[in-house]
DNA sequence: TTTAGCTTGACTAATTTACTCGGGTATCCT
DNA sequence: AGGATACCCGAGTAAATTAGTCAAGCTAAA
């Protein structure tokens, strides 16, 4: 799992979406303005999230972007691995043939640290963000009710 | 908190210091052989875990570093914020002036995480990886047994 | 007093991140 | 039809970070 501001901004954006989706599709220049974030950086995030499955887009006049799924079901880990690719870190490539074992002594450490992170932020649904945004209170912890295969092992910043 | 392979690197070092020291400081050259980290970049990082306490330099021939503490009081959380200066990632600084609270959707759920990531590596100490490394199996939990302040807020990689 | 070995800080190369830019395509409205 | 709106896509780039290198100096043992 890589931490880098694009997923944070890529969280920030689903978020708006949402917020904002009363039946029409939220427009990129819409969620720019909002959240401050570069129109054309927008495009990039979510072309990525568009491929991933997480958003529905529409084109022409009166179109833009609709989630995809129930925010229920949408997990923070979902967003973040979408827009960034995952990156192994464990040096010896997950093949554990790292020359002579001392090499990978904390090996272990970090891929039990990804499996962490990765589960912490699975567990948090867009659900409970938005929910979150409109209490404003800290954050609750909201299970996803549709996780697939875990896909570890998983990498933190490289 | 910073997850780069900076950290990965002392905290590699710091089990090498920790298995090889019996009696007689080790020096960077033998770390750098047994570890294959070049020897320029270990001086970089011993400065910083020497300043911060973490070890004890003895110079001179026959010099080289020891623990400047017990294993068991050395928590991976202690090195990686030795070596990787904690920087702030919430974007508002944690001042949560952010605009107009919008702009700051993702504040807690990062905050969050951080504390989640800090807790965890705050409870894996130097001493548990030291004894994976002699058994060659998973990391086990070891509290350590003296932290400090908690230092939050915590942040992850920008 | 020579020499092994640590200390320090500045400097640089490579990589990654965080964008921008320019053109395209689909759709709606008049 | 034709223009306006809005998504689509890939190449390019500037800033930041990482991962080192280098050189000169200091310390203590033999």
């Amino acid at each position: 799992m890589k931490l880098t501001t694009k997923g944070r901004f890529a969280v920030t954006a689903m978020i708006d979406v949402a917020l904002f989706n009363h039946g029409e599709p939220v427009t990129l220049a819409e969620i720019s303005a909002r959240q401050k974030i570069s129109l054309s950086y927008l495009e990039q995030l979510f072309g990525k999230l568009r491929r991933h499955g997480l958003v529905d887009s529409v084109r022409g006049p009166g179109g833009g972007y609709n989630l995809a799924k129930a925010p229920g079901t949408i997990s923070v880990s979902d967003i973040i691995l979408a827009v960034d690719e995952p990156i192994d870190t464990t040096s010896c490539g997950g093949e554990k043939n790292c020359y002579d074992d001392s090499i990978c002594l904390t090996h272990h450490l970090w891929a039990s640290l990804n499996a962490h992170i990765f589960t912490y932020l699975q567990g948090v649904s867009l659900q409970s963000l938005v929910e979150d945004a409109k209490a404003r209170r800290s954050p609750s912890i909201h299970v996803v009710k549709d996780h697939r295969k875990p896909a570890l092992p998983l990498p933190v910043a490289a």
